[in-house]
DNA sequence: GAATAGATTGTCT
DNA sequence: GACAATCTATTCT
């Protein structure tokens, strides 16, 4: 099963986040915990972070805590943070070293594991809330605090292609990002990704 | 399907 | 002590 998907290298996460962002669309996240089943998901629904600058970003104002450290390492790695007290978001980050940039994943389409992720949101396997927004992938997938700061090209957990599914082109659309704060012009950007049309997508865009 | 209220906890001020 | 890049159950229609 995993040898279906071709990891991407480690150059792929350095590219501008935005792009990163865009390019992540279609691409696929493979979870396979040591003693636990393989899960993978299709990403079809990305939104771009770039602080310093961008005031909606954790590390807005170059802010550097325990939290946003890893924002501000490598690019590639899993920038991991609980929100609301009980959901995780999956986090990739982007760009060069030292900028503290950014890809959260909102959703992904179930491929690989549909019982184990059933069981792990307790949903049935069909359903469309098994992967539909940030918290419930990462129940989904089984992604976790303990998985913050880890290596997006390790076996255990990395973004790849599916091999036989990469020639296939992706209507794509754009809009602005979702559940942020009043954070002047940042809020109206265009900073989301999403594939048209997938039902996995979490929310209707918004002009 | 859409709208609403309540839950729940690590991180930062 | 307040907040947060959300989820779920409930109550409508």
């Amino acid at each position: 099963m995993i040898e279906c998907f071709d990891p991407v290298s480690r150059e792929f996460f350095a590219q501008p986040v935005l792009s990163l962002a865009r390019r992540l669309i279609g691409s696929v996240i493979v979870s396979a915990p040591p003693g636990e089943a393989l899960t993978a998901g299709k990403i079809v629904e990305t939104e771009a972070y770039r602080g310093p600058d961008d005031l909606t970003a954790h590390s807005r104002g170059g802010l550097r805590t325990k939290r946003t450290e890893v924002m501000f390492g490598h690019p590639g790695h899993a920038y991991v943070f609980l929100l609301y007290g009980s959901s995780w978001a999956f986090n990739i980050v982007a760009g060069a070293e030292g900028s503290p940039h950014a890809v959260l994943v909102r959703a992904v389409e179930p491929l690989v594991g549909f019982g184990t992720m059933a069981l792990r949101r307790s949903r049935s396997a069909d359903h469309r809330e098994l992967t539909n927004g940030p918290g419930k992938l990462c129940q989904a997938l089984g992604i976790d605090k303990r998985h913050n700061g880890a290596d997006l090209t390790s076996p255990e957990l990395f973004i790849g292609f599916s091999k036989k599914a990469r020639a296939v082109k992706l209507r794509v659309g754009r809009s602005a990002r979702i559940n942020i704060a009043y954070a002047g012009s940042w809020v109206s950007r265009q900073w989301r990704f999403y594939e048209a049309g997938n039902r996995y997508v979490s929310a209707a865009p918004r002009i």
